[in-house]
DNA sequence: CAAGTCTATCGCTTAACATGATCGATAGGA
DNA sequence: TCCTATCGATCATGTTAAGCGATAGACTTG
């Protein structure tokens, strides 16, 4: 198998004409310039220069033309190699973020703001998939409305508690019963992930809401409730306030929905994961529930 | 820097999930893929697997990742290079070939004919340059019109006098003597090679020709010469025989052109090259003048 | 808790590498 | 023709790296 210190070698006994003087370009002695070349032309299985003897340069054979082509091209490569991990190393790599609306909205604008400050280069890929089961074997880090499996480390970042959404008047201000709630028309997300903990709450208790109508959009669902089609049991950060909106605490209170980050553990990470998880043990992934500009509540 | 065998140990390692299994494909014992990922591992930087222990497979981390994208980069084009130098060893090189109108037209065909059966998929390349001083350096071979410099083998392939050519009835059948060119009007190649030594010739015998027209192109020469514009002294071989032009053989004779085959002394050649000359030494390359075919002279 | 399956490490041997000194070959100038 | 400078090959020597087998340590599974 040929090796890449051989070719550089033969690279530069072509570029400079002479072993020599190529070994002292390259910090050797001409006796091991000899040699590599004598071993690349053993791999080769031909001569690559000729030696005219004397004080004339050695001069590429046909066969050492080919082999130094293809030697400068993987060499090349070679260094590309070296520079994209060294790149990596220094964090302009890449990585791959799990999450869901609500931490796309509240809690990753911070996040992805400090990763980019810090490493301009990166790239860093989100995907927005709402699953019951947390997968992390095609991504760094996940926010999570739950805690994951026992094999994965986590980081709470927000205790979410479930209101009752619903159009001013509909309802007294204030605290709502939870018994209210039964029989109720409702709009909710499908019954997956969290709206299933919720759904599963709600019938423990006996408590039967009419579901009118599902979908996974927030905003699509608050417009529902705006236009009269049912209320809405929503955590709270999910709902952006706004003035044709009511937001009631529920009593007794629902589970709240618990915000995770998670990560594999044990795992290596690279530099830009390790830099994110740092980002947010430190704590500075908090969310507050999102006002209506001005401009959309007038 | 990296080594084209460890990354091959690390390909070996992904593809099969564990360093033992690795091993064993490539014929190392566990330990050596132990040492050589840990190498690797060094000049990268970091990690490259992720060791669960116990009975789970290795898994790469992020910046193994990076490094086994390259690696095959790089090991796919090693084994291009390889490649590349066992196709030129069988001689599916490639191999430029200097030459010139006379020796395209008659010479060269039967080698490359043999060339090519032995060679199929071989890259003859020809450059047809008339000059007055052979430039092998970059040729493998070439024809040429004289014994070219001292540091050059050579083959002398064909001895070509030179004749008179003129239209039928301009001169009496057979042989014309030297001295009836002196104020002829003459049609001629430019002053280089072959013709300068003829014109030096005749002006050594204080023969003065009128050189009406002057052109590269044995075909045109001829045409010219049908034409009534003048004679012509050329060589025999480059006279393709034809009704409309009689030969005439000079006395007494000018110095015959001779055609060598040249190619560098002392240089390695490539297998292409080395068979070629091969097929010159074993007589294969012989001149015959050319006929004109019986449509062209109908 | 024992068995099985991993990787890491240690001691050892061998091959490869780098070095400096020396040799033979060749071109160019005196 | 001789001398000198330059160049590559080779040899002896010390050092580094790579291979191997054996074994220890870590972990999962039954």
């Amino acid at each position: 198998m040929y090796e890449l210190r051989h070719l550089a070698t033969l690279i530069a006994v072509a570029d400079h004409g002479t072993f020599g003087r190529a070994a002292t370009a390259l910090g050797y002695a001409q006796s091991s310039v000899s040699q590599q070349i004598a071993a690349l032309e053993r791999t080769a299985g031909g001569p690559l220069f000729d030696r005219p003897g004397g004080p004339r340069p050695v001069q590429l054979t046909p066969l050492g033309v080919v082999v130094l082509d293809h030697g400068r091209e993987l060499l090349g490569r070679a260094r590309a190699m070296t520079d994209a991990v060294e790149r990596f190393r220094a964090g302009d790599g890449r990585i791959d973020i799990g999450t869901f609306q609500t931490a796309t909205n509240l809690l990753l604008p911070p996040l992805i703001r400090e990763l980019r400050d810090a490493h301009p280069g990166c790239d860093i890929r989100l995907l927005e998939e709402e699953t019951d089961v947390p997968d992390l074997s095609e991504l760094d880090l996940m926010f999570f409305d739950g805690p994951g499996d026992d094999d994965v480390e986590r980081l709470k970042l927000a205790e979410d508690p479930h209101v009752l959404v619903a159009r001013p008047g509909d309802f007294e201000a204030g605290t709502v019963r939870l018994r209210q709630l039964d029989g109720l028309p409702l709009v909710a997300h499908p019954a997956i992930c969290d709206q299933a903990r919720v759904e599963a709450a709600l019938d423990a208790e006996g408590i039967r809401p009419r579901f009118v109508f599902r979908t996974v959009g927030n905003e699509a669902l608050l417009a529902m409730v705006r236009a009269g089609l049912g209320a809405a049991v929503m955590p709270r950060l999910a709902v952006t306030d706004d003035q044709d909106l009511s937001i009631h605490p529920l009593e007794p209170g629902l589970p709240a929905r618990e915000i995770y980050l998670l990560w594999q553990a044990g795992r290596t990470h690279s530099p830009l994961a390790a830099h994110a998880i740092a980002i947010a043990r430190r704590g500075a992934l908090t969310a507050a529930p999102r006002q209506a500009t001005s401009t959309a509540s007038s």
